[in-house]
DNA sequence: CTTGACGTTTACGTAAACGTCAAGGTAGCC
DNA sequence: GGCTACCTTGACGTTTACGTAAACGTCAAG
């Protein structure tokens, strides 16, 4: 049960371009074997590929993708890559709920803002 | 009551750099006179440049501050402005009101991620 | 004359995550 | 031999809002 895949292959299903596989793999994200030149993935850079996917949606950089992914192969108990996950959600949440409050006020002040404005047009559009 | 100021008042004031201010210029949110090569702002800059810091605030980029502005400058009756402003306003809105669903939901996955770490982690810990 | 503060222009650097060429190699199929 | 599909490696482009450095002018104080 040796499954490989081609570029475009997981560039398919995973819904992203080439240049964007080779350009993980720039980033050691990703360290497929060749045939010839050719890249050639194993079930082990598709996991890694769903991993990055995830730490994508979940808003993190690559940089702290490869920080979790590299920790999990170097860590095989997965212990310090699990309290490395926590620290990095940790932080991610405080970032985030920072942001929820920023927004909030930022919305606060477009809502008043929106009303002066309307009550300006409104006068000018009657005076004219 | 023609006041005039430098570039480094303005920049004291304002809490931004002189490389900022001349940036702005760049981008043609700013007009300063000159007295040979030194620019040489007057009250109608500085009335900009509270406009400008007030659009960033409330997170417009310095193309639609520019593009409002130069509307306010166009339009000495507001009207249109106002409504430049207004749809704006609510552009931006919809942004933000998409980015707190968002931030919301990925804050759900990463409570949830934590506490299956955190159990994961609680069962390896004993373990050993 | 020196120092320091302030000013000027030009132009490249930065961060993030790829997009977009260019210019070609390789392989299967008819 | 030729078509087509798929792959390769560079390397520059994109976006936003400035930072930073080089190299020099100007002006007042002492």
């Amino acid at each position: 049960m040796i499954d490989t895949y081609g570029i475009a292959e997981l560039a398919r299903e995973f819904n992203i371009t080439t240049r964007t596989i080779r350009f993980y793999e720039d980033k050691n994200l990703l360290l497929p074997e060749r045939q010839g030149q050719r890249r050639v993935y194993g079930s082990r850079d598709r996991v890694r590929l769903r991993l990055i996917m995830r730490g994508k949606r979940l808003g993190f950089s690559l940089d702290e993708i490869r920080e979790m992914i590299d920790m999990y192969d170097d860590d095989p108990s997965e212990i310090a890559q699990l309290k490395l996950f926590l620290a990095k959600i940790s932080e991610r949440k405080s970032v985030l709920t920072q942001q929820q409050a920023d927004i909030a006020a930022i919305l606060n002040e477009l809502d008043k803002l929106e009303s002066e404005s309307r009550k300006l047009l409104d006068e000018k559009d009657v005076a004219q």
